[in-house]
RNA sequence: GGUGCCAUAGCUCAGUUGGUAGAGCAACGGACUGAAAAUCCGUGUGUCCCUAGUUCGAUUCUUGGUGGCACCA
């Protein structure tokens, strides 16, 4: 007897549109969306903060219009934000969207969000912002050693398996064991969700010299509708995670002196080029993952209807 | 036309008292469980301009080219 439980059809489909920035997918989840007639999820870490849309590249208002876009916008750089949050309003979101759609697409390309989405994260505890300002005043005090010797203390299983030179891992380890009581790993289950709708997939790829291309341009793009001025009224607030973000942080330096507007440029589009890569290999190892061409907007429409 | 200096990684350059070479940046590969556009790790990719010598051996020394720069005409 074959084990059929796996291949459940279900009444609902997510159609996950990620890929590296600038790749075209804006546009891409734009044609699919209104195709399918239904509506986006962004899934993208940074357009989330109302105050930043030049620099994150947020869709053009013609396209906020065109389909109702979810995600963008809605916080404030001074709004903490997570991971878990987002995956708990998505699945709350989805819930009301199923209701009217049989599909919803979903674009961005913060991998960490997606995969919250489809396949699950451990929960635990939100740590308390008092707990989390002390570890880091540690760290910053005694560098990394002391992290190290703290979790190899607090959690000696996590200790063994964690990055030890990745000091943000050895934080949340820690901050997660002082806030509970219990060894972070204790949450860990490594178990993958099941989802109450089917989800596909679609990867927008296309030469990498073709996305570097892109890259470029679009930077140049930013700084002619202004990015340089929507940095300077961030600038009071640099500190904040949210602004640790390239086309942000380059600018504060041009703005500290460190280095002169063309270099602070050169940086923007070098560090998009490393943040693209970083993409591409999350993404990459994803077996999931249908790639396609993103100006083959017709297949991709097609894959998104047909496939399950 | 003459004289001098230079030619080594994608770029800027270091170096080898003769034993086929290494830094920075760039580039490339990877990891990723609540700050993820974050954070972290790994990799040298090379006709050492060409040619003929000297030498066991030349990227290194010598001859002659070629190209670039500077100065003098």
């Amino acid at each position: 007897m074959q084990n059929k439980i796996d291949t459940k059809i279900h009444d609902h489909k997510l159609v996950v549109i990620v890929g590296p920035t600038a790749i075209g997918k804006t546009r891409v989840a734009i044609e699919v969306a209104k195709a399918l007639g239904t509506e986006i999820i962004s899934c993208d870490s940074r357009q989330m903060y109302r105050e930043m849309r030049i620099g994150t590249a947020v869709p053009e208002p013609e396209e906020l219009a065109a389909v109702p876009h979810h995600f963008i916008g809605n916080l404030s750089v001074f709004d903490y934000y997570n991971v878990s949050m987002f995956e708990q309003e998505c699945l709350q979101l989805l819930d009301k969207l199923f209701q009217e759609h049989q599909t919803v697409v979903m674009a961005g390309g913060s991998g960490l969000y997606v995969d919250a989405l489809c396949k699950g994260i451990d929960d635990f505890p939100t740590v308390d912002p008092e707990i989390r300002r002390t570890v880091t005043e540690k760290f910053e005090e005694e560098g990394i050693e002391y992290l190290r010797r703290q979790l190899r203390m607090l959690d000696p299983e996590h200790y063994a398996k964690v990055d030890l030179r990745n000091h943000k891992r050895i934080m949340k380890a820690i901050e997660v064991c002082l806030q509970t009581g219990m060894p972070y790993s204790s949450f860990l289950t490594a178990q993958q969700r099941t989802r109450p709708f089917g989800i596909v997939k679609i990867l927008p790829d296309r030469p990498r010299e073709e996305l570097f291309e892109r890259i470029n341009r679009r930077t140049d793009i930013m700084m002619e509708k202004g990015l340089l001025a929507e940095a300077e009224s961030l600038y009071p607030h640099r500190r904040l995670n949210a602004l640790n973000t390239v086309g942000y942080k380059e600018l504060f330096a041009y703005m500290d002196g460190v280095h002169d507007l063309n270099t602070a440029t050169e940086l923007i589009r070098r560090n998009t080029r490393h943040y693209a890569k970083r993409q591409l290999t999350w993404f990459g190892r994803d077996a999931e993952m249908i790639r396609m061409h993103p100006d083959k907007i017709d297949e991709i429409i097609r894959t998104a209807e047909e496939q399950q």
